[in-house]
DNA sequence: TCCTAGCGGTTGTATATACAACCTCAGGAG
DNA sequence: CTCCTGAGGTTGTATATACAACCGCTAGGA
């Protein structure tokens, strides 16, 4: 069947000029990288120190509301979960009721933080110049867009 | 050290505000999974698919220039690659010279392609509408801020 | 010509991600 | 009170990602 030829061909034509999921993955491998690089002296990664930032900021939150607050998937934050309770960074309790958790910050964890962030303000700099101007002002406004929304489907 | 606690809440909570690492994870997470989503009837990935448009789009290529054009590591692309050698959409054969490859699309990739390009379009609306007006633009301005930065460092 | 630096790629290991299926418990319908 | 639906989490499995270390080959300098 040639017609698949020529539709693959018109398809991938039209997926390599405009696909929004391409480039957003693009960016956030890019962008992840240089936090990542700067930030391998402390031993964090960019999602690590992105859910000790959350945890912190939103006081004893369930693992349910940083993924909802992220758009993490339940399993995922399962797992990231684990790793940081094995490094220590963060406590877990019994929430309110038998079957909810309570995540808390721990000493340790606000020490990575702290130590942290000279270098995550690195990070943040060289991520603005990658961007370009207004890049960093149009990424804030993306991910609020996509908060927005968040409530629907 | 109380300081730590001091720093560390203040460190929090200006990247909770501020950090462009954590939106742009959060929009390439959402992103994909729109389009994870969409394309699931026909069995491929967003990452696969876009895999599948740029070694159609730009001929026989090697893994290298793939991974390059897309900022993803080589061993990531090595692996990549496996995946979609073993689902038969491209072939995989030694290039110009021993120690270099060149990949191609098969026709098991070509039918892939033009079966998801109509899902591919419903996920491209989608992602229009929860990236706002201007918020696609904005996606294609960055991703082009950051190719034109690829041959510095 | 021979050596060697470095390129292109693979492999070991670890994190990050999601879907499906499952478990336990809470809270409301009868 | 009993049942059952759904909320909150975990586990099995698979993809996606990166770093470090490695291997074979090539090309360029001594």
């Amino acid at each position: 069947m040639t017609s698949n030829t020529i539709r693959a061909e018109e398809a991938a034509a039209e997926m390599g000029g405009e696909c929004l999921a391409m480039r957003s993955r693009l960016i956030g491998r890019t962008i992840t990288g240089i936090y990542d690089a700067a930030l391998r002296p402390v031993g964090v990664t960019a999602g690590q120190l992105n859910l000790l930032a959350v945890v912190l900021g939103r006081g004893p939150v369930s693992p349910g509301e940083v993924a909802s607050y992220l758009n993490i998937e339940k399993s995922t934050m399962s797992r990231n979960v684990d790793r940081m309770k094995r490094n220590g960074w963060v406590g877990v309790r019994t929430g309110k009721s038998a079957r909810s958790k309570e995540l808390e910050i721990t000493e340790s964890g606000r020490r990575i933080l702290a130590k942290a962030e000279p270098l995550w303000r690195d990070a943040q700099d060289r991520a603005r110049e990658v961007l370009g101007s207004g890049g960093a002002e149009a990424v804030h406004q993306l991910a609020d867009s996509i908060r927005k929304r968040s409530g629907d489907k």
